[in-house]
DNA sequence: GAGTGGTCTAGACCACGTA
DNA sequence: ACGTGGTCTAGACCACTCG
């Protein structure tokens, strides 16, 4: 994946991807707003379309950016539909979605735990915003979910309004100029604990599905680490190969 | 991601793209064979370079074919390093990956259940070859699989030699030309039997993860059912977004 | 050096969205 | 009617592999 070699030779549409995401990262074009066309875009660089097309369709499958023909190119967000669901792989038996709706638990300022600052590199005992919620999927409680992020990084995210919003990534985005663009989850099978046992409704020592996701800025810098645990009776974690 | 509309205008790279996989499937390129210059391709079918260009790199993203710069384009096959990590998703805690060893308990040729004839889109008890195999991850049992295919489809698989391949997938297409090419995994949290307890090692009832793959040929159609039950105390699945 | 895929160009036309 | 992204062309040169 990355080339710590000199590469010695780097295609100009590599280059002019670059370019275009660090004016993407920079705030010069925020989310949701179209960018300049095409030809606007090769001619501010220098290059033929062609040249400029291929970076945009770069970002475009990394969705940095969504193309709408006849419309134009436009900074990706966390509400259109696609992006939802990139990060959300909970489905019904069948394959099909569902919107989770949350309620939190609890939402506190505290210094980070070992763990928790090595995978989000921060410094020992920095201090991070946790916040633990539970979400219902069809009028269930299915998850329980604890998450840590860096108070740095989110200023005040523990006082923000009561009803935090179902997609706490739009939130990071519109607030803190923070997107989330990949993430890496693992996987485990563990068995129900009192917490579970309480918020879900489920016997002690029943098993689980716990999901560990590490979810990453543009730059790739961890945001946020989540652990999720979820039953698995009526949902399963859905995933094409 | 289907069209059921009729498309009423459709790109000329779709078409020679799929002419392209139709000789791939046929056996007419089979795989691991080298398939004709991009110039020569061109020249066949009257279109220019570029648009044949993209009906490739378009199979390449699927994984049909892979590209070698200097050397030419080759049909892919399972024994390539990234096809065999394409559906291999259990990696050490790291997200390192460790190759498994596989053991064969059951071998058998019988009806299909309801579920399976439903799943692989058979007649009702249609005669499926049924697997059981547990496969070890760094020398420890990790792995308890039983896999399902049409007996129809895999004539006398359950004959093949003693030593079944560590990549089932392998013998899939090397000796009846069914190459998978996608498939969708469905992950629950289970609790451990007496089939478990025994060749895992495991507790009576502690979690495992239960994985039920449906891999499919490259005309989508449904080719095995597999249903693996994994101790994640060593290991996890892991998947990147 | 010959052949392959990878990059880059310049320009034409098409399909789509909006006004 | 206009501007956008999507397709298609023809040709040049570059980087890589191999004999």
């Amino acid at each position: 994946m990355n080339d710590s070699q000199t590469p010695s030779y780097r295609p100009l549409y590599q280059q002019i991807k670059e370019a275009l995401l660090s004016r993407i990262v920079s705030g010069d074009w925020p989310p949701g707003t179209f960018i300049p066309s095409e030809s606007a875009l090769s001619q501010e660089y220098g290059v033929s379309v062609g040249t400029l097309r291929k970076a945009l369709d770069d970002l475009a499958s990394d969705h940095v950016v969504i193309r709408y023909q006849g419309k134009g190119t436009v900074v990706a967000t966390h509400d259109n539909d696609r992006s939802l669901f990139q990060f959300f792989h909970l489905t019904r038996l069948d394959g099909t979605r569902s919107m989770p709706i949350s309620r939190v638990l609890l939402r506190q300022s505290r210094p980070a735990t070992v763990e928790e600052a090595e995978t989000l590199e921060l410094e020992v005992e920095a201090e991070v915003v946790h916040i633990r919620r539970v979400r219902e999927l069809e009028g269930v409680p299915a998850l329980l979910e604890e998450l840590v992020v860096s108070a740095a990084r989110f200023p005040a995210l523990e006082k923000e309004p009561e009803t935090l919003p179902n997609t706490l990534y739009q939130l990071y985005q519109q607030r803190f100029g923070q997107s989330v663009a990949k993430a890496e989850e693992r996987l485990f099978a563990v068995a129900a604990g009192p917490p579970e046992q309480k918020q879900l409704g489920v016997a002690l020592g029943s098993p689980l599905l716990e999901i560990r996701r590490v979810a990453r800025n543009l730059q790739g810098e961890p945001l946020e680490l989540r652990i999720s645990r979820c039953e698995t009776q009526h949902h399963c974690y859905f995933n094409e190969l």
